[in-house]
DNA sequence: GCTTTAAAGCTATTGGCAATAGCTTTATGG
DNA sequence: CCATAAAGCTATTGCCAATAGCTTTAAAGC
């Protein structure tokens, strides 16, 4: 086939690091194209739109954050364990902020988003799953699993991203807080426990 | 002066609507401008560019934000008024979802971001004051309630943009877990306390 | 009441980006 | 060695932000 050149793989890949470095809403097709040394139409060759490359971008995000969250864990059980996967979300996330970024769902992308991202959307579940299985040893089931998840997920999504935005202003240790904010939560856990 | 018409205020309020109905990121001046019933052009004699509308649209969302918690404390104190406040950012959000998307710190705008919006700074100051005196009755001092004010903050916000981006997908009740995973928090403040 | 004037609006234009259409090149397979 | 299909290209359209420069209108002074 011809002019050795660029593949699906790569324009997903230079997309991801470009939105590492640019941010995730500030990634361009022209962008890509520029670093890929070719012309922003002959993307069109490789990808559907933005939309899609945006897509691709955001469900391969996700199974690498499960991963790096699910590796986090292995060895570990109970508190060690939900730490271990908290710090490192936190520093995933750190190194790859426009990654981490797609890793969030597109807050009603125009009129769809109950549709599109079906792939994306299994993944996310596999993420959840993790997040999941780690609190499983706190004797939490049903629902109050599910809370105490909802609970770890939003603790660690609003504290990376004020972390990203600078909105932890003050000159406290960021470090700390992180450290402090994942002990109490953890400590928290029986508290979900509803029988 | 001039054709009774668009003012500097009645822009904001536009371009506030707008966001709530379409996105904060998907704000464009041709729709605000549209909906004024006047051309693109004509809204730079009262704005100096998009980036500046949607730093007013931030910096009036967020004392908007602060006002509704601090008026969900008055005459509250301890658990409740901590419940009350989170109740209320959460609703507020929920009605206002341009609005309170335009409260977080745009992350890494290009390159600035150090010194950009002075102003939203400060009132971003005054919201953040909001829950830290709310949570000043446990006995929290210094670094301990600081990192108590950005436990409460990363769990508002990342329940808030979680639930506004659709990432809560299993069909049990978002209320409910909200409700449990504010008292789970209430309970562990006292495992801030560092003395 | 008429004139001055400055604000508020307009049209026209530029430049960036996504996207589509249609042509050209090149590597590979028969 | 040639046919072919993939990969690249140029050209074009449409949308948006932004700037330049002209025109209108409402208020303020005489």
């Amino acid at each position: 086939m011809p002019r050795a050149g660029v593949t699906r793989e790569r324009v997903t890949e230079e997309a991801e690091q470009l939105a590492d470095e640019v941010g995730f809403d500030a990634l361009t097709l022209a962008a890509v194209a520029a670093r890929l040394g070719i012309k922003l139409p002959s993307l069109y060759k490789h990808i559907d739109s933005l939309a899609a490359l945006r897509d691709s971008v955001s469900e391969r995000a996700i199974h690498e954050l499960a991963g790096v969250m699910a590796r986090a864990t292995v060895g570990k059980a109970g508190a060690d364990a939900v730490a271990a996967l908290a710090h490192a979300a936190r520093e995933w996330a750190r190194e790859h902020p426009g990654r981490y970024a797609a890793t969030v769902p597109a807050p009603r992308r125009g009129v769809d988003a109950e549709f599109g991202m079906p792939e994306a959307a299994a993944a996310a579940a596999t993420a959840v799953g993790v997040i999941y299985d780690a609190l499983a040893g706190f004797g939490l089931e049903g629902d109050d699993a599910i809370d105490a998840t909802r609970g770890l997920r939003s603790l660690l999504h609003g504290f990376v991203a004020l972390e990203a935005a600078g909105g932890f202003g003050l000159p406290a240790d960021v470090d700390r807080s992180f450290d402090r904010v994942v002990d109490a939560f953890i400590r928290s856990l029986p508290g979900y426990r509803t029988a």
